[in-house]
RNA sequence: CGGGGCGUAGCGCAGUCUGGUAGCGCACCUGGUUUGGGACCAGGGGGUCGCAAGUUCGAAUCUUGCCGCCCCGACCA
């Protein structure tokens, strides 16, 4: 893409409704465009980086046998009455009658939905489990939307729904989205800690809140830092094995939320040098619900004996708007936003500061289009702004690497490479770019 | 929803106390000079001062009502 032909408004100065960093740097870098509170245009840059998240996610999702469907977003009142839900849930749902004054609603969550559809298509044990994923926006009026896109009211979310026999089999299944969850936040390039979450009127132990390390988070969580060593899922994971070992080696070690924090419990259970209390950015929670939603909604399957028994639902759920806002908080510097390769917008930045001269140019749009070429996403900066202007939006929007076409290009044919991360910069000959990108990549 | 703050050009702000018909920086347009860390000179365009009503000879400024947005708190992916 070249910058000349690209929908992006930086700004210089920070727009004063923007506090936190992810914030700021998100309408700074032209990602996003405030509709209303809580509710935001997303533009080019930001919708790239919003659809890379997605994209593993869903990937993910389906390396572990969830299957991806659409639920849409306006519901009918009608399932909510049946759950019990449509009087429990307060004014964070957005309700809407239509023309017939019929009662429906923008969807805050989905479980009553895709119970409605499972109950329609499967009856019998014998097709369990049954799991199901999609990735749709969502509503929820908060009483105070902040943060931007970390707390929007209208969000992407990806959730999953799980369906099982019986308590045992339901474990099963939220331990494969356990893992799953370990090993698409390590993709992302974030550092996740699962923790304990409370689990409500159910009970149990079998919900958890994937927390991210950031200053900015909501949630005060204290942990044992050896967690953080575990946080390696490298290896393929093979699905159809017993994942209880690895999810049982995270749940040995600390990990919790103030709410469900117990200072006699972590000094007993943690050595000292490892315990750690930071804040923390939610991004994603795994519930077991048990027969919660099923039941009053006679999500029915028939057993081995032929006996009606209600399923036991889990759900899943991956902020992954809030995702963006939250990669930020985590991997950033003064001049701008560092996005790990996986998410960024484009891999690299081609930035020409000999823009008026043709040689140059021509130079240039060659390099552009072999790395186009080998399918290296590449922003290529051919507008007419001063060296300053072309670095500092450069380091703005964050792309991995910065490759500079300067004085001495055109003569000694070398091109320089520099880590957006690190500020390393290091020379290569203009015919060796493309090859060199793509064994680093 | 309680507490606090803000609303003046695309963005950041001054002007409001003490009423006299709107200003600065950046951005934008034109011409010229510039090009390795947000260039310079000259010229130029752009604002129903959030909306409505009121007070007044006269309102961005005073009064009342409404709307929007932000921050703190209680709740949430």
């Amino acid at each position: 893409m070249k910058l000349s032909n690209y929908f992006l408004p930086v700004l210089k100065e920070t727009p004063a409704d923007a506090e936190i960093i992810s914030h700021k740097f998100m309408l700074r870098a032209g990602m996003i465009s405030q509709s209303s509170s809580g509710i935001y245009s997303w533009l080019p840059l930001g919708l790239r980086v919003l659809k890379k998240i997605e994209n593993i996610v869903r990937e993910e999702q389906n390396a572990a046998g969830v299957n991806e469907i659409l639920m849409p977003t306006i519901q009918p009142a009608d399932i909510w009455k049946e759950s019990g839900r449509y009087d429990d849930y307060g004014k964070e749902m957005l309700r809407i009658n239509d023309r017939q004054d019929r009662e429906m609603l923008y969807g805050p969550t989905n479980e009553e939905q895709v119970a409605d559809i499972f109950r329609r298509s499967i009856k019998s044990y014998k097709e369990l489990p049954s799991l199901l994923y999609h990735i749709q926006w969502k509503f929820r009026d908060e009483l105070r939307p902040r943060f931007g896109v970390m707390r929007g009211r209208e969000f992407l979310m990806k959730d999953a729904y799980s369906f099982d026999l019986d308590e045992d089999t339901s474990r099963v299944s939220y331990n494969k989205f356990f893992v799953c969850y370990l090993k698409t936040f390590e993709r992302l390039g974030l550092r996740a800690i699962p923790i304990a979450a409370e689990t409500g009127p159910i009970g149990g132990d079998m919900s958890h809140e994937f927390v991210i390390i950031s200053e900015t988070g909501e949630s005060d969580i204290f942990y044992d830092k050896r967690i953080l060593d575990l946080l390696d899922v490298d290896q393929e994971l093979d699905y159809t094995k017993d994942l209880r070992s690895i999810v049982s080696s995270y749940q040995a070690l600390y990990a919790a939320a103030d709410d469900k924090y117990s200072k006699d419990e972590f000094e007993k259970k943690v050595p000292i040098e490892f315990q750690n209390n930071s804040k923390g950015i939610e991004v994603g929670h795994i519930f077991n619900f048990s027969t919660k939603y099923s039941e009053p909604m006679k999500a029915n399957v028939l057993n081995s004996n032929g006996k009606a028994v209600s399923v036991h639902m889990g759900s899943y759920g991956i902020g992954i708007s809030r995702l963006v806002g939250a990669i930020i908080e985590a991997s950033h510097d003064e001049n701008g936003i560092i996005w790990p390769e996986a998410v960024a917008p484009f891999t690299v930045g081609l930035v020409n500061l000999k823009s008026r001269d043709t040689e140059a140019i021509a130079v240039c749009e060659n390099i552009y289009n072999t790395l186009n070429q080998a399918g290296i996403e590449v922003l290529y900066d051919d507008k007419d702004d001063s060296p300053g202007a072309k670095f500092s939006r450069m380091d703005l929007i964050g792309l991995p690497k910065q490759i500079i076409f300067g004085n001495n290009s055109l003569k000694d044919q070398m091109i320089e490479i520099k880590d957006r991360k690190t500020s390393h910069t290091e020379k290569v000959k203009i015919s060796d770019l493309a090859g060199k990108l793509i064994t680093s990549k």
